[in-house]
DNA sequence: AGAATAGTGTCTTTGAGACAATATAGT
DNA sequence: ACTATATTGTCTCAAAGACACTATTCT
């Protein structure tokens, strides 16, 4: 074994440090476009580029679900009594490869969430800027460092946790209609769904929704018969699963 | 702002730096039984408990996945010709809890791969000892770090994700029948599966495996027919699904 | 009035799972 | 001979998806 390895295994401090960072792809519906919330970054690298919001992970002081919060509200002026609570949080992967910070090593841990409509974004901390972003638009930007392939990995894993989890609904209000979490599914996948086929699949899968007895006030802006009201319900898993509609192409 | 972050944003080093660790959830089918490899510690912390395989990431040097690949290879006492290109390496999730290792602020970046049947392992790098350990055993036993954490969340990462991709098959050898592969997923899933309609499930799955022509040399040591042989095709998805019987009860 | 939507009913096809039957090869 | 296994056949039920229909409420 070689004498680097052996010194290490005591001292790891011996090793060329990281930093850690932590970067959110924070997804949510506006105006029933599904959109992206972006930082503009007022610092060296990439200075004036577009990247996803995140930071510095605080050795010693917080778990890493614990700063990927901090950066979720310091970047969208949430806190936990405004709506802060009913975000779904999840870690997405880690981003390591050499070179992809040019200061140092660093390694990313990127989380994903799932938001109802916020608030207009506000800069925090070391961004020039923040905004909402249209997924179609940006998916075709140059983002900073690796920030691309971040956000495509999010999509995919947002396209496919909602067909077996029932975190379509983290993108609603607390109340909301049947058509209301359609419009997510369609947002989210790009396809269209059958509205009756649709509605029968949700009430049927135990705990997906629950009733809350209730019916909206209005319709909907093209009129139609008031909608009743749900809230989420108790299950963690949909089963049975919600799929996309053929994805035949996509298996090979 | 503080003043802190508005430096660190500018200057990485400015927050105390992480050590970045690799740990690998390596499991293989030993004698109809779902083993793990485990090491036992040479050094402080944890000296002389069992832990998962694993080591520092060289920092500039290499990618996550290349050091995964690399840990894996130093313990297996795998290469590339033998047999190592032919087991799943995946990213699991990265463990940061602040204390998890008393040395210094440590990330790690956990790994699962899924390999065939593999030689004795032998202790590589720092560790004293190294050994195929069933897994009913080792979820029951002390591991140092949070590395009994990691276990649990391979091993359900590994029970649902055979669920929907070709990989039991990473598990056999090139060529297989099919009731080798029914023995892989009775085994990582700790249930009885029934023959006949697995066979037919299997074969009915667009690329899941394709036929080889030929005829096993042997039936299995109980007698019976010699089974066809099969070796993986190129779904890299299963549709429709093969899910796991019954599970109702963890769906809440 | 006209158009769009919510919710329900019906029918067809696919797939999952229970069960049975037959042929083969090991001990 | 006896037993376990491979493979195929049949039947039932659940679920997905296509399509149709009614009632409701908006502009």
């Amino acid at each position: 074994m070689p004498d680097e390895d052996y010194l290490a295994s005591y001292d790891p401090g011996a090793y060329p440090p990281f930093a850690v960072t932590i970067d959110v792809v924070v997804l949510t519906l506006r105006e029933g476009v599904l959109n992206v919330l972006l930082v503009r970054r007022g610092g060296e690298p990439f200075a004036g580029a577009w990247a996803l919001p995140g930071g510095f992970v605080q050795a010693g002081a917080e778990t890493l679900d614990e700063a990927a919060a901090r950066e979720l509200a310091e970047e969208t002026g949430l806190d936990e009594e405004r709506g802060l609570g009913r975000v779904h949080l999840e870690q997405l992967g880690t981003y390591g490869d050499p070179g992809r910070d040019p200061r140092m090593a660093v390694v990313s841990v990127a989380y994903l969430a799932f938001a109802p409509d916020l608030p207009e974004a506000h800069a925090g901390s070391d961004a020039a800027d923040a905004r909402w972003t249209p997924v179609a638009e940006a998916e075709g930007m140059e983002l900073a460092f690796d920030h691309r392939r971040i956000l495509a990995d999010g999509l995919e894993r947002a396209r496919s946790k909602i067909e077996y989890t029932p975190l379509a609904t983290a993108f609603l209000s607390k109340e909301f209609t049947v058509g209301e979490l359609r419009a997510v599914y369609e947002t989210v996948w790009g396809a269209e769904l059958h509205a009756g086929n649709f509605h029968r699949k949700v009430l049927s899968v135990p705990g997906f929704v629950e009733s809350t007895g209730a019916t909206a006030d209005r319709a909907g802006s093209r009129g139609g018969p008031r909608a009743r009201l749900y809230r989420a319900g108790d299950a963690r898993l949909l089963h049975p699963a919600l799929l996309r509609p053929d994805r035949e192409d996509s298996v090979r």
